[in-house]
DNA sequence: AACAACTGTAATTGATATTATTACAGTAAT
DNA sequence: ATTACTGTAATAATATCAATTACAGTTGTT
């Protein structure tokens, strides 16, 4: 799994919990643990996806556009690690002239496909919302 | 996910394949597409966990230890990858004083988990013969 | 108008993971 | 003995991932 996911969701997750819905990339990344310039390049995916709204210059940051307990971690799967799940690396060679050789690589590729099917699925019944309340019950205990 | 699994599946394919059941390691490697040390490593963990037996010495190999309708990718993942859906990279710092940033680890954690399972629920549909039969279908076409 | 605090993005470097190669000891058939 | 294999470790080559540096553009503040 491609770790942009894991940061998008952390940010999303970050923002739903500020009372004003703000932060800036330099406060959202040592929430995280990693580099503002990491944490823009995924919210300016996730801003022409319609998940934030940004505002630059001074004062500026990111805002959730939509409802904490709409997002699904499904909606922001497709939008940052579609596909990921089959590996680059790929079985097989089509000039083969043996029946499994020549025939594996497709195969292959569409057990992967349902497989990110599946992953979408079980991804679609936990939102942002859900991930607060997890981090809330967690903490509580 | 993890190459070596896809090498996995394609030599247990392979295998049950071939009239005889057998294949050496140079032979598994031509149609993967990698070399035989690879295929090597790879087969000895599938030994290891009982979906292969091997013969050392001249005319040795490889031959399928069980029935190719009885073995599930589900099986073959459990063997050879399985967690290797969550990323490395891990979000957030425990000792942080917020709350996002500090339970966002275990949290995140918990949501692989789940999809662990779910991807290993989808991969028990898959069985090794059914694999190769999707490959004559295709060959067919 | 000048400054400070932001985002957006490209380019570089450094770190890490993946794959291929080389080497060689051990085993079994001929 | 020789040949054809597996098993495994060590090394080298390559690709991927993450952090850093740099700088242009935007906006609020004084």
């Amino acid at each position: 799994m491609n770790s942009e996911f894991v940061i998008a969701v952390h940010s999303l997750v970050l923002l739903a919990h500020r009372p004003d819905g703000m932060a800036s990339s330099e406060e959202i990344a040592s929430n995280v643990c990693t580099n503002p310039v990491r944490v823009r390049k995924v919210m300016s995916c996730l801003r022409k996806n319609g998940f934030v709204d940004t505002r630059e210059g001074s004062g500026g940051g990111y805002r959730l556009s939509q409802e904490p307990s709409e997002v699904t971690l499904a909606d922001v799967y497709r939008a940052m690690a579609s596909g990921s799940l089959a590996p680059s690396w790929c079985s097989g060679d089509p000039e083969s002239d043996c029946l499994v050789g020549s025939n594996m690589a497709d195969v292959m590729n569409a057990v992967f496909c349902g497989a990110d099917q599946q992953l979408e699925s079980y991804f679609e019944s936990i939102t942002i919302g859900s991930m607060l309340s997890r981090l809330t019950a967690k903490a509580r205990a």
